[in-house]
DNA sequence: TTGAAAGCGCTAACAG
DNA sequence: CTGTTAGCGCTTTCAA
């Protein structure tokens, strides 16, 4: 058996008794009609005997195009993300590209390095999933230099980028009119980060949802928090000003709709260290459907959208982009649906009505 | 504004008023001590001003290495990887390289597939989450090319492959004995796939456990059932295998060990099915302490293993392999946790006791 | 339909 | 310390 990968397309050439180029037109889909069937056939063989396979760093230098994809996301210990990733990957790997992923944790500063590492190695095109709500730099930068650019989850400004999100509004909107027919009228909002399109949105939405209600919207009866980050402790701190801000044991609210499901699950924590009881005391609303909340104590009625078809949207127009660059650029919305469960019930006070 | 990235190390030269290769050596860590001070700053202000970034494609080819790792796992959506990539990550990162990462879901076939894309890609090493227990191709190719390669989570009968693994055996013999401590004589267990090493050893190691404490080994008492897959439907077609063999109402066991906790919540699933209360009518332990089995119903009494810990010794392992290719190959064994929680207690017979 | 030759951007001898 | 030169493996004109 012979030792390193010195097989290379003279090698072949050699063994097949041709030409280095023309065992290059044989071997690429693009250039096989330019080669009799039988000459094709020979090299095909060689090729296999040889064990050969193309050296993508050399074919890449030449044509200049890498068949790497950077994709960009906060953190892939986020449950959310796997399934976008898995999407992406099986899509992407099907058409010949492969990703390379990095986890920039939300700091622009650190994408802005993600983004400019990848443009070193020539990728075809990005996946960002964790962009700012403005004046990203790494957008600037894609568009600047136009490179092809989808955007996962995060809209951004200036319009004409493409990109794949969820309906977020409709989202949130579903899930307060649930709350409101259950008999809630004082809902509590635990919102994400502001400088992130998807918390901005969502908080947005969840105050026109309640206005839309005609549900009170003064300060005694619209309490929000807002976390600075998309996890769990931050859930937990946040859910923790709210519960503080009541005075004597009543609380000053019967639900909660939470920006996302690890902000729901801390939430959770709060709840449980002052010992209140969703749904009892309190009724709550997650979103993302991530895995495995089905199966929490209680179960999370939460928003779902398709995570893994949102990977697979996302690829697709990633690759009409590269491979015919004129065409259209286009959004896609997905539509998302309440998944109701038992954190949601309803309300103390009209627990014993119905 | 300038398009494209045809900025190259010549437009670099040009500019710093000098030849190509100073450029080259004084943006080269390695070389940048041949250059003086004065002139690697002038260098570098003009690379800086023209927006440069090394072409990866262009030095990988000259240099025979890629800075590209190659990572297989079964599937990205087990929440266990996650955090495993992530110290893969942050530490190959760390060294200036990049992780390509794919999912080959267990099929030898498919892994196979991915590890010869790697290859064509010229990656420098390989991390392996997913090799099969014995005889799996893809170790032998890199064995066979000497590529270097570390596993994770998978020995391999072939010693002298460097891994990263947990001692499974002795996070189910802990499993067991806190059971028995609890007064569990009859205990069952749900395995993963034979196929796999972690599935072979921890039922090994069930089995040596129960036997080491003396409890009955007869088949009336050892009901074992086996998973064809490591996640939670077969988990629960495992479990049901378990409660058909019951006859009438009373269950031939109190307290179950599944192989990992994706087969521990199948397990919830086919609990709930038949309207069984965990922990009063049976006890379960899991594997690994995946993230937010602390939250399930009831909270999941597993292993830990150091997910994040891992995926960095791994790095570390393949990085020392290729920086010094001479070095002894090791492998690392980490030490597991048992982690107590909701989903066991007395068995149903000793509840009224203590 | 195939061969010849040039060159992608970079690094590594070898000179000086 | 810096410049010259050759060439990594592949694709792609241009010829034949």
């Amino acid at each position: 058996m012979w030792k390193r990968d010195s097989i290379t397309i003279r090698d072949v050439a050699k063994r097949a008794g041709v030409h280095v180029s023309t065992v290059s037109r044989a071997l690429n889909p693009g250039t096989r009609q330019l080669i009799s069937d039988e000459v094709a056939a020979r090299i095909e063989e060689a090729a296999r005997d040889l064990g050969y396979s193309r050296n993508a760093l050399a074919s890449g230098l030449r044509t200049k195009r890498s068949a790497l994809i950077g994709v960009a996301i906060p953190d892939i210990t986020n449950p959310v993300f796997p399934p976008i990733l898995r999407g992406i990957e099986d899509t992407l790997g099907g058409a010949g590209y492969t990703p390379i992923i990095a986890n920039t944790d939300n700091d622009p500063e650190r994408q802005r390095l993600v983004v400019s590492r990848m443009r070193g190695r020539h990728v075809d095109g990005f996946i960002l999933a964790s962009v700012a709500r403005e004046n990203d730099p790494a957008v600037t930068e894609c568009l600047a230099n136009d490179l092809p650019v989808v955007l996962i989850n995060r809209a951004v400004d200036d319009a004409a980028v493409p990109s794949v999100v969820t309906d977020d509004a409709r989202g949130i909107r579903l899930a307060v009119e649930h709350l409101a027919g259950l008999g809630h009228r004082r809902i509590a909002h635990v919102a994400g980060p502001q400088s992130l399109s998807t918390g901005f949105v969502r908080y947005r939405a969840f105050r026109e949802s309640i206005q839309a209600l005609d549900l009170p919207t003064d300060r005694d009866h619209l309490a929000v928090a807002i976390a600075a980050r998309f996890n769990e402790a931050e859930g937990m701190r946040a859910c923790e000003d709210l519960l503080v801000s009541a005075r004597g044991s009543e609380l000053p609210f019967t639900a909660i709709v939470a920006a996302n499901d690890l902000l729901a699950l801390g939430c959770y924590d709060a709840f449980a260290r002052r010992g209140i009881c969703c749904p009892r005391d309190v009724s709550l609303t997650g979103f993302n459907d991530m895995p495995f909340v089905d199966k929490m104590n209680p179960p999370l009625t939460t928003v779902r959208i398709p995570h893994y078809e949102m990977g697979v949207q996302a690829a697709q127009l990633l690759l009409r982009q590269i491979e015919k660059p004129g065409s259209a650029r286009m959004s896609i919305t997905l539509a998302p649906e309440l998944v109701i469960r038992g954190s949601t019930a309803k309300p103390p006070s009209a627990a014993g009505v119905g």
